[in-house]
DNA sequence: AGAATGACAGGAA
DNA sequence: GTTCCTGCCATTC
């Protein structure tokens, strides 16, 4: 039916797969913000779209925490066991985290260029 | 239909 | 440097 076709907006699978693509893409080591994987989903201006997706992902390879705040505080309670268990995995990879956040200017830029420049 | 909620972001104070 | 407030998007009550 015509209806069907038209009403889909983007809560299909395609739009949540990019996104998760985007997040498999951040490398090791490297950290990424919820609007940067928005925006390079070709979806600016949806980090709370992001973040939905993450909270239902099931895929544990998933490199879920790579992503912060855009700030680069680590999105959960401070204290709370995600936080703990993520800040864990950063520290894992080598990434400095200090008061539940990490210093991203660098990181996103350092980013940007691994995933967008062409050479 | 209106209000509340949340793994957000950006600018003001 | 922080905390606060407002705007956003999608979903759930």
């Amino acid at each position: 039916m015509l209806t069907r076709i038209m009403v889909t907006p983007e809560g299909n699978d395609s739009t949540r797969q990019r996104i998760l693509d985007a997040i498999r893409a951040v490398p090791r080591g490297e950290v990424a913000s919820y609007g940067g994987i928005a925006r390079r989903s070709g979806l600016p201006g949806r980090a709370r779209l992001v973040a939905r997706v993450l909270g239902e992902n099931d895929d544990a390879d998933l490199p879920w925490h790579r992503i912060l705040r855009a700030d680069g505080r680590i999105a959960f309670a401070a204290g709370s066991r995600p936080f703990r268990e993520q800040a864990k995995r950063l520290r894992a990879e080598g990434v400095a985290v200090r008061n539940g956040r990490v210093q991203m200017a660098e990181a996103e830029e350092t980013l940007d260029a691994a995933v967008w420049a062409p050479r």
